[in-house]
DNA sequence: TAGGGATACTAAAATGATTTAGCAATATTA
DNA sequence: TAATATTGCTAAATCATTTTAGTATCCCTA
């Protein structure tokens, strides 16, 4: 069985390649072509299981209904969870993901999106690396829909969904205070990208509105695990004051808590430990983990619809969405009652 | 600045279509294209940014460069770390993949299957869910190069890269008897797919070596999360001779460690835990849980060799790769010493 | 010096769709 | 009844490439 392209269709038919494309595209009525005829090349591509070339297709339209979805990395919990409500979401609507992982790389980053333009996706989903501000724009005003998420670049005219980092950073801390810790530090990494520093504002602020002095350890995003490690464990022993902690990224808090585990201290008695991403690892964890919970599925479905609508539509709007966050209170944050 | 075409390069360097074309295919040499042609058509690609157009070129060769990553579940750690490694060499060898999940469901393999043959995709490593052997067979048929992982289908000739899960299983439960548990239960889930079988029959197999009775939990994978902690829970009240677990994959491993906490009971006192696949969370986790791990950078690859030689050759020769797992011993299945 | 072979290149077909411009037949209007 | 509009359809150009089947030129040899 020989492929079977829109010719043979149009032969079967008794009618030409045009009209067969005109009904294949949702054309027959704004080109009057008849019921019958309209219902007779239907059925013949049901019958024969016709699909179009989606080369020959794409050469003409330069459309692929490709979305290439660029992220920091696909094998983080909350990155992989964000690309599983896409990736369902966009297949529902008739469009395909190609992904890749940019490990913040900025070098990396501009070769892949290099590469995927020359592919010719749709659109893209993107979380930046600094430094790609003019890849970025280029896309723009090339007219390809781009839309970030997890950070964005203040100065450029982008669509974007983030979270609120700076109130949930302040709310994050604020109930470290709350629940009568004093002396709170914060792990973070030494990203200067905007999400890192609103997180790291919010922490500073919140210290500073209760009269205490902001102690930070910045880990760079290049560092081992090992080393990460290490690094959180010699902070503490040299910062004996600290009663909590509140990392700025899950697997920075991964690394804290097994920096904690190598110290032999307990959580909360000796820290009280808070993290940026919930996971079902912080839930199980003994003792539970408070977290604050990034709303993973509102993300994702808006940044699908921003896409599909820019992707469809001529408008130039620009959609920038902030959305809150939910802090989920668990043992880790909250003192325990000496009986 | 319009769009370059092979038609310009050629204008620009007063020569053909061909020619370039030649060029640009690295059959310069083949062609008896002069060295001189050859450094000034090169030149001018370089300096004019020219980049080949995909379609153009699909459409006569029928290539993409993509290959077609099918997975269970990308927010499933052990499947992201995979897809990170294969996006990773994929993109340092030349091609991109798409990717989705399958959800193990059968109906949607298959549409995702059609769906990515429409578009032409150059491979496929798929974990297949059952009942998809047809659609399998007939990528085979077709000459479309497929790997399988994770699992495979016995009756297939296909080729495909899976772990040696019966030793695996038994490795495990001999692991738990030699510690001085007794009474080792299996909580799997209720598929029939040939990798948990085996996982099934290594621990069958062990049990009754050991002159035991077989205790199995069966929980089917479209079981709700907190309908598969209760359900453990329950059978874990029911059962109360336990004294071992052995879970046969990463997420029940996870629904049991809660069941366990809801019951306020504590590992390794009141049961030893084994689980399939490991991760970070295992070894942070109080106590360190043992597990299995699986070579996720040999599985990914030997998957990435596989795909990519039978797309590069004509050659039919099957490979099928059995790779052996590593046991690593933590605290949740070694009797505390009572002091 | 005719014929054969190597060298260096190219014209044109083919790939499978979309889309513009337009044609023929019929219906409607002035 | 002639002009115009509508209906229903199609020929052919176009997209950017690969590849087949050449051609023209030069050199060598018998």
């Amino acid at each position: 069985m020989a492929k079977l392209s829109i010719k043979d269709i149009a032969q079967r038919c008794n009618t030409s390649i045009t009209t067969v494309s005109f009904v294949l595209n949702g054309k027959a009525d704004e080109k009057r072509i008849s019921v019958e005829l309209k219902e007779k090349i239907l059925k013949t591509i049901e019958d024969t299981g016709y699909k179009q070339n989606q080369f020959a297709r794409g050469m003409r339209t330069g459309k692929t209904n490709i979305i290439g979805l660029i992220i920091e990395d696909i094998s983080n919990a909350f990155f992989s969870a964000v690309a599983r409500i896409i990736e369902e979401d966009a297949y529902k609507r008739g469009y395909k993901i190609i992904y890749c992982s940019t490990d913040d790389n900025t070098e990396k980053t501009k070769e892949l999106i290099k590469l995927f333009v020359e592919r010719n996706l749709d659109g893209y989903i993107i979380t930046p690396p600094k430094g790609v501000e003019d890849e970025i724009q280029s896309l723009i005003d090339r007219k390809i829909p781009v839309v970030l998420f997890d950070r964005y670049f203040p100065g450029l005219e982008t669509d974007y969904v983030v979270v609120d980092n700076f109130n949930t950073s302040k709310k994050a801390v604020q109930h470290l205070f709350d629940s009568g810790f004093e002396h709170i530090a914060l792990v973070t990494t030494s990203s200067d990208q905007n999400q890192m520093l609103e997180r790291l504002n919010g922490y500073e602020k919140t210290i500073l509105e209760n009269g205490k002095e902001p102690k930070i350890l910045k880990i760079p995003f290049t560092c081992s695990p090992e080393q990460s490690v290490k690094e959180i464990v010699t902070y503490l022993k040299e910062n004996k004051e600290v009663d909590a902690i509140f990392f700025s990224t899950n697997y920075l808090a991964f690394k804290g808590l097994e920096a904690i585990n190598q110290l032999k201290l307990t959580i909360p008695d000796d820290f009280a430990v808070v993290a940026f991403d919930d996971q079902d690892f912080f839930r199980i964890y003994n003792p539970s983990i408070t977290a604050v919970a990034q709303p993973v599925r509102d993300i994702s479905l808006k940044l699908i619809d921003i896409i599909l609508q820019k992707m469809n539509s001529e408008e130039k709007l620009v959609e920038k969405v902030v959305l809150s966050t939910n802090l989920i209170v668990r043992d880790s944050s909250v003192k325990r009652c000496i009986k």
